[in-house]
DNA sequence: TAATTTTGAGAAAAGGTTTTTTCTCTTGAC
DNA sequence: GTCAAGAGAAAAAACCTTTTCTCAAAATTA
């Protein structure tokens, strides 16, 4: 029995003795007296660093998946200054927005080791300060700001932390990091798809002038929609679908072979009240909404093709982001657009007229 | 100068000039040496704990303020065992009821300090264990798990766990603390309502069988409806709320006039099929949906009397019980169920009707 | 064979806080 | 004038890990 046996065997009865008391976590100094090592043997062992035998190396790590051992992250923040977490801060309640941009944060994060905090504060500038100040205690890494509108700042200030911050789907300060999706290039993506099925006759119903979103999409319309109509700005609703099927029926002139909508709803709205009047989508008239809401697109009859912002990748990047910022690696400020993408179903018919 | 006061003088100049390296966060020591005080006489001063002059605690915490001190979780937490973090699991991607849970679980915890990391993992078991295993690296006070459907397990394993897991509309373990809403008396409710206003032809439209909360809905119908049919079951889709009324409509026999649905996509799609056929809703039949989802219940028209299942405060209840746990507190195991309330819209007509 | 390098591994410090223990005065009583 | 009590505050230990420094032994070179 050599030495180092010897003391292996000496620890782990003492251990076992100890154990005994209460269930505490194993750390990393039960896994050093397990494998017969010095504290700073096994933690070299774990981390691939410092120099020892090989054999040593695989026998410490293979007792540590034994003991089920993993290092206490806290111990492990204090030294290194990282908490490996990250802070997700939102106004989005229906989650239409911050949940795909989560997932994508979350997806591209787990990999590296770092949870997200997701903190719903609802336009409401006490919580947020509140959500803010325990996420600095908790020592995030770094922020994303993420919400509803890039037009509209969340109402809670992020300029003077000590952590870094990216904005995602939100407008951010003028030298900050800011992801949003290039509108403009997801409203040609659409435009320019009815006109390839053959449609020239495109009309654009969509949401409040106010939204910088709006004109972003309302001006790319304008550019490649070839026969212009005056853009009528309404509200993000159903109804407003409506009643904008109602008017252009009930005006005089020609009606149009295609609908582009600011959203899914809005074209939801569009489509049922085609549908009331008998006109056949897709047949009659092509519509095509904006935003992939799944359950809104998917439930629509028939199913709408709609424009998808891909905020999960939108997501992931800004995850990205942060992570590149907290390891003190350069980023350029700036606003990055990301494009969208068209989501085929058959509210423009699409197959039918392919063939 | 008294002793104290010069030996604060010279470390202020220290730490100003120790400063200029770097823009370090400010620890207990830095506070210290500001107040003339030992560290752990400004840590009792702090929280106010120990024995210690009243002015000298004042002027300790005045200077913490003025310093913008703020204690490091991490070390804290290493002395303590304990995060204030804690874990929510769900495989709910559309956040449908996740976003309400959580919404109530933060609530209940951000005035106790803690903070909620958010794990969505997608009918994934490696995704999930991935994520459990990340929640207990960083030292999760606690874990609630969470669902979509509370008969369905979410596919990890948590029932060895040495933190206190609580689980929130999903599946529990045997001897779990488990929250769920309370479908029989929601359900009750509803047809408890149609009733009230004189409707004596119920019908109910509901999801598929295999659902617990679907049979206990239909248990509850049957109690209270009186006059009964058979249960219609289906999926949780509008088509099938169309199908539905289709069916009912096409058969021979009465007409029922009221229909009480399974859910509010359902509930949509019998009142825009009814709306096709020219049935009045609610002058000629009551409608009544199922889970208050504001974006389907509020845009259909007429938006939707329904079932609200109040998640946020199944939400807040399961936050407390994995803070109490967590706390050491005692908390009895079993199942809870959780009240439902009624949201009343139009699609009953209960203004018109009471007159 | 003596001197130098390499290898393997332990000791110790650091990180920021809380808690327990210890120390130094002051004050009042005998 | 000595003691005891007690207040006020400092010192030290503890939490767990990583990292740097040190040291002994083995291997290599001169």
């Amino acid at each position: 029995m050599t030495s180092r046996l010897r003391k292996a065997f000496f620890f782990s009865l003492l251990e076992a003795k100890l154990d005994t008391s209460g269930n505490k976590r194993t750390t990393i100094h039960d896994l050093a007296a397990a494998a017969g090592v010095s504290i700073s043997t096994a933690s070299k062992a774990l981390n691939n660093t410092g120099r020892m035998g090989d054999e040593t190396r695989k026998r410490v790590k293979r007792i540590a998946t034994e003991m089920g051992f993993r290092p206490n992250a806290m111990a492990r923040g204090l030294l290194s200054k990282r908490s490996f977490t990250i802070g997700l801060l939102t106004n989005d309640t229906y989650g239409r927005f911050t949940l795909p941009v989560m997932a994508g944060v979350s997806d591209a994060l787990l990999d590296h080791g770092v949870s997200v905090f997701l903190c719903a504060i609802e336009d409401d500038p006490a919580l947020g300060q509140t959500h803010v100040e325990a996420m600095l205690d908790k020592q995030v890494d770094g922020i994303i700001a993420s919400g509803k509108r890039v037009d509209k700042r969340l109402p809670v200030d992020l300029s003077n932390l000590q952590v870094p911050v990216v904005y995602a789907f939100t407008e951010g300060t003028p030298d900050s990091v800011t992801f949003r999706s290039d509108d403009a290039q997801g409203a040609r993506l659409a435009v320019e798809w009815l006109r390839k099925l053959g449609r020239r006759h495109i009309v654009h119903v969509t949401g409040p002038e106010a939204f910088f979103s709006v004109r972003e999409r309302a001006a790319a319309y304008r550019e490649v929609a070839g026969e212009i109509e005056p853009v009528m700005y309404g509200i993000w609703a159903e109804s407003w679908g409506h009643e904008a099927v109602q008017r252009i029926w009930t005006r005089p002139g020609g009606k149009p072979d295609a609908i582009f909508c600011g959203n899914d709803q809005i074209a939801r709205g569009v489509v049922d009240a085609l549908r009331e009047r008998g006109v056949k989508v897709p047949q009659d008239i092509s519509v095509v909404g904006f935003d992939n809401w799944e359950i809104v697109a998917g439930q629509t009859r028939p199913p709408l093709t709609t424009v998808d912002m891909c905020l999960k990748e939108l997501g992931r990047q800004a995850g990205l982001t942060v992570l590149a910022m907290a390891e003190g690696r350069p980023v350029e400020p700036g606003v990055r657009k990301l494009p969208c993408r068209l989501v085929v179903r058959q509210s423009c018919g699409a197959e039918n007229l392919e063939e």
